[in-house]
DNA sequence: GTCTATAACACGATAGAC
DNA sequence: GTCTATCGTGTTATAGAC
């Protein structure tokens, strides 16, 4: 008895997921020179033909799960821009919702392949040039809360490009660290954000 | 007229030198599975055999920038231990002396190889078993220091574990920035530092 | 000490059976 | 839709000329 259209397509749907999933561990252990399609295979539980049934080339699986990981890395910040509430407030809510995904390691793997495909140039071009479009300035998309904030005076008074830099880089860091360490104890928000506020309080 | 013993041996450790700091930069964008031996040659302008007359293999040529690596990286840490002056003190100048040598970009990629072979599973054996010794435990290093300066009251009660993680997140995460972003500017140590120094002041 | 040529092999990608 | 068998390319590593 043959299966009906509708039905084949909740299969193709549930392995091009089992895919993903599955190159998003490999990916973000060994990068995406270091991956091999059979790895992947194995690691979803196919046989590595039916990889290239669901995807053109390696390439292309490495770009899709860079594309899923840049949608998901916007979707913190704009959450945090409707939030009600001073700069501050708003910076409070991103970070320990980013650190709660972070402890949670649910989406570590897209975040780690994020910053392989902008740290090797081992990466097709199509992958660059989406990278420069969105991961380039997480740094810039911080910046004008950080400014508001400073004009109503939560904020301390430094560079605030420089601040951006500081925050962004210890949340890609404490990600990394994650990952290789699974019991490293995530910090708490309020230490991340003293580097927002100054000594002398406000 | 033939070379004699010690022109030999100058020959041979300028070839290695100059081969090992070519694979630290193609490592270092590419990788340890990423990277070709023929790039490594290539960028070293040496021909490819050459290479295996002066390592035994890839792995081997990892292993020693690791090596190098986590030599390097106890540097500015006991050099900030000998330092006269406070806990806060010690921590202030190896913080600069870090954030100086990230500006400056020299040993950049010795210290992103070993993120990658701490974060990637496609390191030979031998590497990994290195790292456990050295690298595994950078946080564990500058515990001792917050510590006492928690003791002294100029660094703030926090969990110094959380405070260390945070801290050194933080280094990597600008590390990697920086080899991805040329211009990116580093942050001022003092930014750095307000991890540490509570929001009420002392 | 340095190079070029080549052996041996692994991996990405395809073809075709079921 | 899924699998196994296979091709072709490119890479590690070696051999041997200079």
């Amino acid at each position: 008895m043959p299966r009906d259209e509708h039905q084949n397509r909740e299969i193709r749907d549930a392995r091009r997921d089992q895919l993903l999933e599955a190159a998003s561990v490999i990916f973000a252990r060994r990068g995406m020179a270091g991956t091999k399609i059979s790895d992947v295979a194995k690691e979803a539980k196919l046989s590595h033909g039916l990889v290239y049934h669901y995807f053109n080339s390696k390439e292309q699986l490495f770009y899709e799960l860079v594309k899923k990981a840049s949608e998901r890395s916007m979707v913190s910040l704009t959450k945090a821009l409707e939030v009600e509430g001073t700069p501050l407030d708003q910076l409070t809510l991103m970070t320990e919702e980013i650190l709660r995904s972070i402890e949670h390691g649910n989406e570590l793997h897209l975040f780690v392949i994020m910053i392989q495909a902008s740290t090797s140039d081992a990466v097709p071009e199509q992958v660059t040039s989406l990278l420069s479009d969105v991961n380039h300035s997480p740094v810039k998309a911080i910046l004008p809360m950080l400014i508001a904030g400073q004009e109503r005076g939560e904020i301390v008074q430094d560079d605030p490009v420089q601040l951006a830099v500081a925050y962004y880089a210890m949340i890609q860091g404490l990600a990394i660290n994650k990952i290789q360490w699974k019991e490293c104890p995530i910090p708490k928000a309020s230490i991340l954000l003293r580097l927002f506020t100054s000594k002398g309080g406000e």
